[in-house]
DNA sequence: TATAGCTAGTGTAACGTTACACTAACTTGA
DNA sequence: TCAAGTTAGTGTAACGTTACACTAGCTATA
C-alpha cells in the first residue's frame, strides 16, 4: 500500500501556491482578491489551477490580522426560557454572511456570563456585537468601563443608561394598552392580569401598561384581578394564580397572562374547570410562540418582534461598521396583538 | 475642553505596554500567558497596572496565526422548522466555551447553503465542525471532497456515507418499535400513524419502525391506517389525515403522528370532533418539544435527544482536536419515550 | 579571583496575508 | 534609435503575538 494522502496534512499556504504555480505571492493574491486586469490568461490559469490542486483556501486569520478586521459580529443570547431569541439566529445569520459577516455566538445565564462573553468577543476583535437579551434588572457597569476602541454594540431589549449604543427595545406598554382596548371594544369590564417575574423589566412595563388601559378606560384597577405569572416557575404556580381569579365573584372575563407559557397553563385550567374558551372567558398570551396555533383553542397573543429586532441590530451594525452611520439609534418596536381563536366577547350577563 | 479621548481609539498592543512599562515584548508575554515564576513582583505588578491602564487585550487573531490554532468551533445549524436545533446551543456553546473554545454559527437552508457555511467556516480555521442537522436526503459530495487538512467533524443526524466523520444519529426505528410495545400493552390494536415528510429520511426509519412494530405483535399492516402528516406543510393537510383516520369504521384506537406538531393538528381536530383524548383515542407525538407539558392534554412523545447529542458532538470533536482520540465514533442515541396524559387505553369495546 | 550556575529578563524569526513601492521587458512614436 | 509609457509582474515591510535562543548581572564556591 502506497501511503499517498498524509494523515493531517499541512494546509497549503499562498507560498505554497506561488512556488507551484511559478509566480509571486503578491500574483496569487491579486489572483484572491479580484486583481486580474494586468495579468495573461495563462498565468491566471495556472493560479486558478494549483488553488484547486491544493486545495488551498487562504486563511482568513492572516487576513484579519493584516487587514485589521475580521468580519465577525459577536452575538450574545442572554435569554435561554423562550426559543425566541434563538430563532432570531434564524435571520440574523443569514443577513449577516450576505453582508459578509460571520457570527460568533455566545449565550449568557448570568451577569457575570454576559461579562465573560463580552471579553471573550472583544479578544476575538468582533466589529460589533448584538445583546439579544433578558429585559433583566442587570446593571450595565461593565458597558460604560469599555474603552472607545470598543466596536459598536447594538443591544436588543437591554437595560442601558447610556445611549453611545444602539437600542432596539419592545413597546411594552403599548401593547397593552392595545390590548386593553381591544378588550374594551369586546365589551370586557373585568379584566385579569398574570403578571411575570418581579425579576423582568418587562413584567413592570406590562403591568404599568395594564394600569394605563384601565384608567384610560374609566376600570378600576382591583388588587385581585392581579395574580402571579411566573414563567421562569413551574406551571403549577400560574395554575394556582389562575385558579384564583376563576373563583371571584362576580368573575374577571378576560385574563391577560405574562407569557404563551402562562397563557397556556391558564387555558388548560380553565378547560379543567368546565369553562370554554373564549365563549366563558377570554385568553391573551404575550410573545407569539410558534406553538400559539397548535392550542385548542388557537392563543390571542401580543407578538413580540425579536426577529425583526435582531434584522435591524445587524443593519443598524453594519451601517456603523462601514462608516455609512457615525452616530447610535435608538428605536422601539410596537408589538403587535395576533387575534386568534382564544379572545371573543365577554359571555351576556356578564355586567356587574 | 481638553480633547482628552479620540473619538475611536487605536487598540492598544502588547508593543504598547512594554513601552509602557518599560520591558520587553517577551516579558509582557510571559505574564499574559502566566510564566511568571522568573519575574519579581514588581515588575509583574507594573506590567499588570499598564495593562489596567491601557485596557489591554491581546488579539487573539494574532495569537492564532502564531500558535495555528483558532480555539473556534464551527456549528451549522441546518433545521430551521423545529427550535430543538438552535435550543441545542444553550448546552453546546458554555460547554466548548469551559472548554476554552468558541463557537462560529452558520444556519443551512440548502445544500449549496451548507457546502458555502464549510467553506467559509475553514477560512475561518476552525478546528471542529458540528452539523446540526436536518435528516434530510442530501448527498456529501463535497464532505468526501474536503482536503486531508480539514478538521474533525461531528455529523448529528446528517446522513453520510462514510465513517471518516463523527456521526450520532437517532435511533427512529428503536423508537417507533418502542411506541408500539406501549400501545398494545395499553390494549391497542387499531394503532394508526400520521408519516412525515417524504424528503426526510427519519419519516421512512419511522414508518419503518411502525411496520415493523405492528409485525412484531402479529398485527396487520393496513394501508389505510397511514396518512400523511407534513410538518413542513400547513397544519390543514394534518387535519385533513387525521379527519380520514377518525371516519374509518373501525376507527383507529391510537394515532401516532409524524412529529408534535403534527399531534398537535390531530388533537385539535379529533377535540373539534367531540372526541376526548385519551379516553376516545390516544395521541403520541415525536420531538418533545417544551410545548408538549402546555397542550391540554399534555402531549405523551418521542424525545429526541438534540441536546444530548450536541453535547457528545462537542465532547467527540474536543477529543479529537486534543489529540486524545484518533479515530471517529459512529454512535445512535435512543429516543425515550414519555409518556404524559395524551395516552392511555383503548375505549372499551373497541374490539374488532 | 575565576567560574559555574542562577535570576530576570531581552532580541528576533516566524506565522500567512496584503499594501506599497518597485522593475524588467516590451511597445510606441517622433 | 531612444525616451516615455505600458504590461505583467516582483520584493518586502507590516500586522500582533509567541517560541526559542540568547545574555547581563549577580551569587556561591573552590
Amino acid at each position: 500500500m502506497s501511503k499517498v494522502q498524509q494523515k493531517t496534512a499541512r494546509r497549503a499556504t499562498i507560498k505554497d501556491v506561488a512556488r507551484d504555480a511559478g509566480v509571486s505571492v503578491t500574483t496569487v493574491s491579486n489572483v484572491l482578491n479580484g486583481r486580474t486586469e494586468a495579468m495573461t490568461e495563462e498565468t491566471l490559469r495556472r493560479i486558478q489551477e494549483t488553488i484547486r490542486v491544493l486545495n488551498y483556501r487562504p486563511s482568513s486569520v492572516a487576513r484579519s490580522l493584516v487587514n485589521n478586521s475580521t468580519a465577525t459580529i459577536g452575538v450574545i443570547v442572554a435569554e435561554i426560557h423562550t426559543p425566541l431569541f434563538l430563532q432570531a439566529l434564524n435571520t440574523i445569520e443569514p443577513l449577516a454572511r450576505s453582508a459578509n459577516y460571520n457570527i460568533l455566538l455566545s449565550t449568557a445565564r448570568s451577569h457575570d456570563d454576559e461579562r465573560q462573553a463580552v471579553n471573550l468577543l472583544l479578544e476575538k476583535q468582533v466589529e460589533g456585537i448584538i445583546f439579544l437579551c433578558t429585559s433583566a434588572y442587570v446593571d450595565d457597569d461593565y458597558l460604560l468601563q469599555l474603552p472607545s476602541s470598543a466596536p459598536p454594540m447594538a443591544l436588543v431589549n437591554r437595560a442601558t443608561t447610556q445611549d453611545r449604543f444602539n437600542q432596539i427595545h419592545l413597546d411594552n406598554v403599548g401593547a397593552m394598552l392595545a390590548v386593553i382596548d381591544y378588550l374594551v371594544e369586546l365589551g370586557h369590564r373585568r379584566i385579569a392580569h398574570l403578571y411575570g417575574p418581579a425579576s423582568r423589566r418587562s413584567s413592570d412595563e406590562r403591568l404599568r401598561g395594564y394600569r394605563l388601559g384601565l384608567k384610560k378606560h374609566n376600570l378600576l384597577y382591583r388588587e385581585n384581578h392581579t395574580a402571579p405569572g411566573d414563567y421562569l416557575a413551574p406551571p403549577k404556580a400560574s395554575e394556582q394564580s389562575t385558579l384564583k381569579l376563576l373563583n371571584l365573584s362576580p368573575r374577571p372575563t378576560a385574563i391577560i397572562a405574562a407569557d404563551d407559557i402562562v397563557a397556556a397553563a391558564a387555558m388548560r385550567t380553565i378547560q379543567r374547570a368546565g369553562l370554554k374558551i373564549p365563549q366563558d372567558i377570554t385568553v391573551i398570551g404575550v410573545d407569539d410562540h410558534p406553538f400559539c396555533t397548535y392550542l385548542n383553542p388557537t392563543l390571542t397573543t401580543v407578538q413580540l418582534p425579536i426577529t425583526q429586532a435582531g434584522e435591524q441590530a445587524v443593519e443598524l451594525l453594519i451601517a456603523q461598521m462601514t462608516g455609512e452611520r457615525a452616530t447610535s439609534v435608538q428605536k422601539t418596536l410596537s408589538c403587535p396583538l395576533i387575534v386568534r381563536e382564544s379572545s371573543g366577547p365577554p359571555p351576556s350577563g356578564s355586567e356587574e
